[in-house]
DNA sequence: AATTAACCGGACCACGCGGTCCGCTTCTGT
DNA sequence: ACAGAAGCGGACCGCGTGGTCCGGTTAATT
């Protein structure tokens, strides 16, 4: 069961590779809930292509969270290498919630719904593990609190990650000012370290919203 | 425009009322994308009997998230009167997200989808300023670390709350822990309190999904 | 009790979703 | 070049959603 002998036809196979693609962009960028049209259209292909690919909606999601997952194992085994425990936990942290919500398809599927298939499941189990000596070594290391488990850690950043996604457009900076926080909260120092940025204002999620909105009064409370 | 002079028929405002009761308890309970058949079936009434007291689920939406958010100004503001400003914060917080996620509704309801109704909005608007000064007073009174403001607590808040939601039924001592780590997150003695509860496991997030789930093979990692 | 206006609720509609199918196209082996 | 199979993609289907409508019912008034 290692190499399918049936041999896909180079259009085949060329399709399929920008289906991956188009749905890896498509879903980590804004999500899995994005309908299966707009992914067969970003990549240039019917509908029916894509379903001859991928038998289901989830097939495809699949695919592309275990690879997102596997891609987030291969950092952290990485990170186990690194000097500094503490900075290698909290750099892959960042990287994964980092630029512009890349991994936002590996958050989403961190719920029960698609953490029930299995294929998913398996991967997810993996990066525990992994997450988890990471977690382990930062203790040991002081980094991070004795008392948290990895759970903890992971829960508290899909938090940041879900947070950040309610609203179309939050600047990156609040992304960060947030894992900033997440330090601080798991980290035995607590707020030793400075937040980046600024406090963010109530203007900071309103932004988003312009499009659309009928001038609200935006009466001040006090 | 105090009273519409429109008086209801006693039964027509015995459903409305009936209404308001379902949609509050289901929409808190289950978030705000459960369909209008379920709240109408709970109320007692049928789909159109719904639309005629709301004019689109929007409304009835409208209606349940404002009056929520204005529970909580009141509760914001009572605590604005607390001896202790930084419990009294910590009080507030938890209360919200406390028992099995009562407000879920007005935590969902915390996104540009939500906030670009321009009732919401407004509610939402008089809220902050309450949290806003909730923050500062805690600040002021050592509590609350004084470079976060009232957007930063909102959204870690927030963040847990979606976090939680996720699965379908996180233990509330994941919860109370996630707030805890929020509370070390803001506070300037950062780790200083011990966490609620024992650190969770794979385990605690993946008994919600016992139901409809193929007995993966949970292989672990290495 | 009779009258009437308000109200009820289920049948109905439009729409968007995931998923299927089949006539036409394009690649590939000879 | 040709034949045939493999693949393509848009038309189509079923379902579930928010939203509408009208014939029957019920509460208020005299």
């Amino acid at each position: 069961m290692e190499e399918e002998p049936r041999r896909l036809r180079a259009d085949a196979e060329r399709n399929r590779r920008r289906l991956l693609d188009a749905a890896t962009e498509i879903f980590c960028e804004r999500g899995l809930e994005v309908g299966v049209a707009e992914i067969a259209q970003h990549a240039g292909v019917g509908r029916g292509t894509l379903f001859r690919n991928f038998p289901s909606k989830e097939h495809l999601i699949a695919a592309i969270v275990v690879e997102r997952m596997n891609e987030s194992i291969t950092r952290g085994q990485a990170a186990l290498e690194a000097a500094d425990p503490g900075q290698a936990l909290f750099d892959l942290i960042e990287q994964s919630v980092g630029r512009q919500q890349t991994d936002r398809a590996l958050f989403d599927a961190l719920a029960d719904t698609w953490l029930a298939n299995n294929e998913i499941r398996t991967a997810h189990a993996e990066l525990m593990g992994v997450l988890d000596a990471l977690v382990t070594r930062a203790q040991q290391a002081g980094a991070v609190r004795d008392d948290v488990s990895a759970v903890d850690v992971l829960m508290m950043v899909k938090g940041v990650c879900e947070a950040c996604a309610s609203f179309q457009q939050v600047d990156q900076a609040v992304a960060m000012r947030q894992l900033d926080l997440v330090r601080a909260a798991i980290s035995p120092a607590g707020a030793a370290r400075p937040l980046r940025g600024r406090p963010p204002t109530i203007a900071d999620l309103e932004r988003a919203e312009e499009t659309g909105a009928k001038t609200a009064p935006t009466r001040r409370a006090g």
